[in-house]
RNA sequence: GCCGGUGUAGCUCAACAGGUAGAGCAGCUGACUUGUAAUCAGCAGGUUGUCCGUUCAAUUCGGAUCGCCGGCUCCA
């Protein structure tokens, strides 16, 4: 047993936990209205939930921050009591805490167990620290609405976050780091490298991709369509709107699903917020056999959805945006193999973009489902089975799969950790039916079949926005938007610089020339700042030898390169896309 | 959508307690012709997001609205 109180996972836990009991303390002597929510530790930090008239301002983090210094201060040792549920009840009660007796409420019977330090009391499973004293180092970050249980239709909340440490050290690292992170945010990095703009003028959540950034997308489009033709995807392509009549077929409109409508001559229609009915009428189109699936319609299907205004960020989540759709119709004994073939397909992706951190979850019947429990058992079983033929760690969803069917959901993490979902693959019962999709068995039957919703990206968009935190904008040299920038000395150099630009161009590279009277110190700066991956910078002594300067964005330089010998180098790190 | 914050030049930021806006970078012009992270000088650039209100006077105060930021809820 160590000795420290901060050196495993579950005692970091405790300690912050501890820390937000002690900042619970501090708000209610400073603001003894407030009622108490909940407060626990979460990753890297805790938080407290308040119910209070008064607006917390970062001038009262402030003053908290100093009321949580005297309570550690004074060492207040954290006194565990234990209660019956009544006595538990009329305690919160008469303390006017209602959010903690509606807690009660929900517990079993039994034991309850309350902590104490000094006059503050609170609900809890604990442990804790054994006294306040203990706490070295924290520091609280903001303030943010949160709804009681996490239900818009309850009051809202105000939630303090912190973060605790146990040394001043580890604190001031994790703040410091918090900075770096913010320096990748793809939102920065998207204006500093020119890749991408949104505009009040046309409105929220709708990105205009600049010449760069269109680059970087077309540069992974064509490898996801060449990648797909390899695995045996046929390529469809489908319409922005669509009559309201298919909408109210696939169910969307029934759900109230957020969609776009519009009227045309009397006529209403959808902005697609989803490809799925198109491919399914490409399907449907003539009588399919046993002998034509499985079936795989990959389209890069631009959707519109009516996104709620507060989730807006960036590109990772936006109103319209190209997903990496397809679906795979196939009979029921191929699901399985479909499925391994996904997500070998999807982790294969992962691999090559550089990801090696996400976190995988299996998504399992929710309370409202349609199809049959034993097709739900089934299709779960063949997504279980699928993520152990790959030897995959994942977490279990309970009741989180969509009512149609069971998912695979991939969650990429952002530059500060937050989670969003990329890939994913859904089995679908409902669509089918609906849709009243066959095809003809050996047996001269018709037997329905299953359909697999997929993207092995997510939507381009987010993708974008994740992989530019990822590289921190410095795009490994087969995706970058700028591969080489040519960089002349004098004026005297620029036709040199324009054969070597011509060269590079003629091979396929993304090349630019900085042909400014600038100083090369102030040229080397720009394509620094630019991360692109190469320079060539050519004077007298390459126009003469008819070589090259190279530097690269790590700093390291080159000289009397040949240029063969270059363009190969480059060949072989872009084939290899490291 | 909800809670809170915020919105000044293309970008990053100034402008004491209301007195009608300033810098650096970027841009343009000129000079310099440069050897591995910012050459110098000049010029130009804003009805302070928008609308309404309070006031002799609003970037500054109030309201509404739009956008953005941090969360919550919801999702690729």
């Amino acid at each position: 047993m160590s000795e420290s109180i901060f050196d495993t996972p579950e005692k970091k836990i405790i300690y912050r936990h501890s820390v937000s009991h002690i900042m619970a303390q501090a708000v209610k002597s400073l603001f003894p209205d407030a009622k108490l929510g909940i407060g626990p530790a979460i990753e890297n930090g805790f938080y407290y939930d308040f119910d209070t008239t008064h607006t917390f301002t970062p001038d009262d983090l402030e003053k908290i921050e100093k009321k949580m210094q005297e309570i550690i201060k004074s060492n207040l040792a954290f006194n565990r009591k234990e209660t019956s549920k009544e006595e538990a009840r009329k305690l919160f009660e008469s303390r006017n805490e209602i959010y903690k007796a509606e807690l009660i409420d929900e517990l079993e019977d039994g034991v309850i167990s309350i902590y104490e330090q000094g006059d503050f009391v609170d609900l809890c499973r604990g442990p804790h620290l054994s006294s306040t004293g203990e706490v070295k180092a924290f520091k609280l970050l903001n303030v943010a609405g949160a709804y009681w249980r996490g239900d818009e239709k309850r009051p809202m909340l105000q939630r303090i976050y912190g973060t605790a440490f146990d040394t001043k050290e580890a604190l001031d690292n994790y703040l410091k780091m918090l900075e770096e992170a913010a320096k990748r945010d793809h939102r920065k990095l998207g204006r500093e490298l020119d890749l991408f703009s949104v505009h009040e003028a046309i409105g929220a959540g709708l990105a205009l991709y600049h010449p760069k950034g269109a680059t970087l997308r077309f540069t992974i489009e064509n490898f996801l369509k060449d990648e797909h033709l390899k695995r045996g995807y046929q390529f469809v392509i489908s319409p922005h709107i669509m009559k309201s009549d298919i909408w109210k077929i696939s169910g969307h409109y029934q759900m109230e699903y957020p969609m776009y409508f519009f009227e045309i001559e009397g006529q209403e229609y959808g902005i697609k917020p989803m490809n799925c009915p198109a491919h399914i009428l490409v399907y449907k189109n003539e009588p399919r056999s046993y002998r034509d699936l499985p079936m795989r319609f990959f389209e890069l299907g631009t959707v519109y959805r009516h996104e709620r205004s507060g989730v807006l960020h960036g590109l990772l989540r936006v109103r319209g945006f190209t997903q990496d759709d397809a679906h795979i119709f196939c009979t029921p004994e191929q699901v399985d193999s479909e499925i391994v073939n996904v997500l070998d397909f999807a982790f294969t992706m992962l691999k090559t973009f550089g990801f090696d951190e996400y976190e995988i979850m299996l998504s399992t019947r929710p309370e409202k489902y349609v199809g049959t429990p034993e097709n739900w058992e089934k299709a779960t079983n063949a997504l279980k089975q699928a993520l152990d033929h790959h030897k995959i760690n994942y977490e279990v969803d309970p009741g989180e799969g969509v009512f149609y069917g069971p998912k695979i959901d991939i969650k990429l993490k952002d530059a500060l950790g937050r989670i969003w979902q990329g890939p994913t693959i859904q089995v679908d019962f409902n669509l089918p039916e609906r849709f009243d999709m066959v095809y003809w068995e050996k047996d001269n039957i018709q037997y329905r079949p299953v359909m697999i919703h997929r993207t092995v990206l997510g939507s381009m968009e987010r993708f974008i926005g994740v992989l530019t935190e990822h590289y921190g904008g410095a795009f490994p040299l087969w995706l970058s938007p700028v591969q080489i920038m040519v960089i002349p000395i004098a004026d005297r150099h620029i036709d040199y610089a324009n054969q070597i630009v011509e060269k590079f161009k003629e091979n396929g590279f993304k090349v630019e020339c900085d042909a400014r009277a600038e100083s090369v110190n102030k040229k080397i700066r720009n394509a620094q700042t630019q991360k692109i991956p190469y320079m060539c910078i050519v004077g007298d002594n390459e126009a003469s030898s008819q070589t090259l300067a190279v530097r690269d964005r790590s700093g390291k330089d080159r000289r009397d390169v040949k240029i063969d010998e270059f363009l190969s180098e480059l060949q072989k790190e872009v084939s290899e896309k490291k």
